[in-house]
DNA sequence: TCTGGGGTCCTAGGACCC
DNA sequence: TCTGGGGTCCTAGGACCC
């Protein structure tokens, strides 16, 4: 197998920098310390992305704007325009079929590409990369770093080496030189949970962990210790998934919310919002769902969820949101909230969805009136149609996401 | 006005059944 | 009237990814 791993250079900084030259501006963000950040007013305050010279100012990625800025007191911060790196995403993605059918979208800036069948109509896979490389920069104006390999997992660790613009390899006969140098916190799946575990065993390089014995591992990380022995020893056998291989396993929406919430009305209001959302996305994905999920975290920023099973799956906003409510109520602490979230999951297709239960009428009545709705607001927009509740309420009727993602996220197994 | 949002997978422990 | 023990389902929480 021959797999390519490309991944966009600071992501939604450079897909932010290109479209201001393209429209006019002089300054190249790539080129100053400036980050894409989110609305402090909101409490949305962190880091999206970075660029180079920011980095070099020690600014991560997910930290508070507030700390980055007494890093780096300059600090440029760019707020988001989520349509705009789908658009960028979106073109990409349609570039790399040209060069195999078989492209994985991993995450909004990230594709993995099976280049194995490509070889003999297109030639070396290395110099293609370093076309490929030169091409996305030449009509898109951003660059990528490109990782060849013959598994998913080497060529992504390969894309992650010394950036921007360029392409590395990292075949198995150079992983002890390339990779196993390398602080085994850059490994793909070992965080910093399971890097403090591994210190304790004196683990400090990838080269350790490869050269650990495998019992001990499990021992200490159960499936997780294998796992990444295996990673750290180059191997995996995970295909380039393609198209919709891998099922959908649920759909949640959360928010941070502007203010703290502390009565039980407006934390059913926000609830309903981010409900709305979630049933419009199962149903647009043809799915109904069998277990209601509310997560909360409090002003401490500490998380609790409470969850519970149907007895039959649905699709209905309403059904759901009574759910829902009752889960908020049952597990509230009574302290003020700072983010909720509605997830629903053991998805079932659609077809299978049940007729023959107590208040079918009922069911397929809201069924309906939901299916309205949707189609309202996809022609309109969401705000086409709002409950009652929200009429002057001051809170959005439909709350969270970042914008259609009509793509696959990530599954963190390869 | 310090700390986002959307995912997946794994594990532990309790309930329940035979 | 000292105790078992698998297997499955369910839930909560933790870990990881971008």
């Amino acid at each position: 197998m021959i797999v390519f791993h490309i991944d966009v250079n600071s992501a939604y900084l450079s897909w932010e920098a290109v479209y201001r030259l393209q429209h006019g501006e002089k300054l190249d963000l790539r080129t100053v310390p400036s980050v894409i950040g989110g609305n402090e007013k909101n409490r949305h305050g962190i880091v999206l992305a970075k660029s180079i010279p920011a980095k070099k100012y020690g600014v991560r990625t997910g930290e508070p704007l507030v700390k980055a800025r007494k890093k780096c007191p300059n600090l440029m911060s760019i707020p988001p325009r989520y349509e705009l790196y789908m658009k960028a995403s979106n073109a990409l993605f349609q570039l790399l079929q040209e060069y195999s059918p078989f492209v994985q979208r991993f995450s909004v800036d990230e594709c993995f590409l099976d280049y194995t069948r490509s070889n003999h109509l297109y030639g070396d896979p290395v110099q293609v990369a370093h076309s490929l490389r030169e091409r996305i920069y030449q009509e898109f104006g951003f660059t990528v770093n490109i990782g060849v390999s013959s598994n998913k997992l080497l060529a992504k660790m390969a894309s992650d080496f010394q950036k921007p613009n360029q392409v590395h390899t990292l075949f198995l006969a150079e992983v002890a030189q390339k990779m196993w140098p390398l602080p085994v916190s850059d490994l793909f799946m070992v965080g910093p949970a399971t890097v403090r575990k591994l210190l304790k065993i004196g683990i400090t390089t990838i080269g350790d962990l490869a050269h650990t014995d495998l019992g001990l591992l499990k021992a200490q990380l159960k499936s997780h210790g294998e796992l990444i022995w295996r990673y750290a020893n180059g191997l995996d056998d995970s295909p380039v998934h393609v198209g919709d291989y891998l099922p959908h396993r649920g759909v949640g929406n959360g928010s941070t919310i502007a203010f703290d919430v502390t009565d039980k009305r407006t934390a059913h209001k926000i609830l309903l919002s981010l409900t709305e959302k979630v049933a419009m996305r199962l149903r647009a994905s043809g799915y109904t769902a069998q277990v209601v999920a509310v997560a909360i975290k409090n002003s401490s920023f500490l998380r609790y969820s409470h969850q519970t099973k149907l007895s039959a799956p649905t699709d209905v906003t309403n059904e759901i949101y009574q759910t829902v409510c009752r889960l908020f109520d049952e597990c509230w602490q009574k302290e003020p909230v700072r983010h909720l979230r509605v997830r629903v999951s053991d998805l079932k297709p659609c077809a299978e969805s049940q007729l023959l239960i107590m208040g079918a009428k009922q069911h397929s009545k809201l069924q309906s009136i939901d299916r309205t709705v949707d189609k309202l607001r996809k022609k309109y927009g969401a705000n086409v149609l709002i409950r009652g509740i929200f009429l002057h309420s001051g809170h959005k009727a439909v709350l969270g996401g970042v914008g259609e993602d009509d793509y696959k996220m990530m599954s963190s197994i390869l």
